[in-house]
DNA sequence: CATAAGGATTCCAGCAACTGTAAGGTCAAC
DNA sequence: GTTGACCTTACAGTTGCTGGAATCCTTATG
């Protein structure tokens, strides 16, 4: 089937789908006319690919499981560490936002916006501490 | 004062700050062997920079933000209407984690993580709901 | 049969916010 | 005078696409 059909079937767009193949991350056969021609089973690369880059996951990490969902012999502690190890980074980033929020709020609190030019906000920025 | 030692005064690596030079953040003089000359206040400058980037705000933001920290007839509801605005990104972006990461402690829990294929992390990217 | 629309192809540029590298100029110390 | 630290510019690379231009192929219609 053409890209287009592969695009609808898989949810991911034609552009991000030959950039996929730029980067070898899934290598479709080409008709005679050099339209690609994509097969159910990569669809099914796609669909995949699609799920775990909307799970968080980087290009890369995708390659990592993408080869592991094609190996029939993986352990699936492998897979397992895959997840294991996104899901602290989530917790480092969601830590690290939280952090933010907590400063931003508290800032934002001290404010009393209105017309006067005297702000909470941009004195702890340009940083003159407490107050 | 050269680049290094308002590198170390701000907190910037030297190529940020020309690399903020060539976006229009700051506009140093220029000593008479072509090297940058800052002064303090440019300093303050770019201290300021530095701790709004690390609260989160981007780079366009902070333009705006600096250029409240350089008005003096400013509003504060100005400034607080930027904080509130990022305050509300960030909460976008925490329950997108937070969704993220319950997805994947759930599968990653369901995972037996041993040296067999089975795998329900790979099932479900590969779209094998349920089960 | 011509042609126009809709898809397909390639390649190149651009987004954010830097970072790395190369090739060279300047300055202070020895 | 030469070493080494520091400065300069310019260009490439990072991540993960996305947009655009020029061109080609296929299909439907007049």
């Amino acid at each position: 089937m053409n890209i287009g059909r592969a695009a609808e079937k898989s949810g991911l767009p034609p552009k991000t789908i030959r950039y996929y193949e730029e980067i070898a991350l899934i290598r479709p056969a080409r008709a005679e006319n050099g339209y690609r021609d994509y097969s159910e089973d990569d669809v099914h690369r796609l669909r995949f690919l699609q799920r775990s880059r909307s799970l968080g996951f980087s290009v890369e990490e995708c390659r990592t499981l993408l080869s592991l969902y094609q190996d029939d012999a993986r352990a699936s502690a492998d897979v397992k560490a895959v997840a294991l190890d996104k899901i602290t980074e989530i917790d480092r980033k969601l830590a690290e936002l939280k952090s933010l929020r907590g400063t931003l709020a508290r800032l934002a609190e001290h404010c009393h916006g209105d017309q006067r030019p005297d702000c909470p906000i941009i004195d702890d920025l340009a940083g003159k501490r407490g107050a």
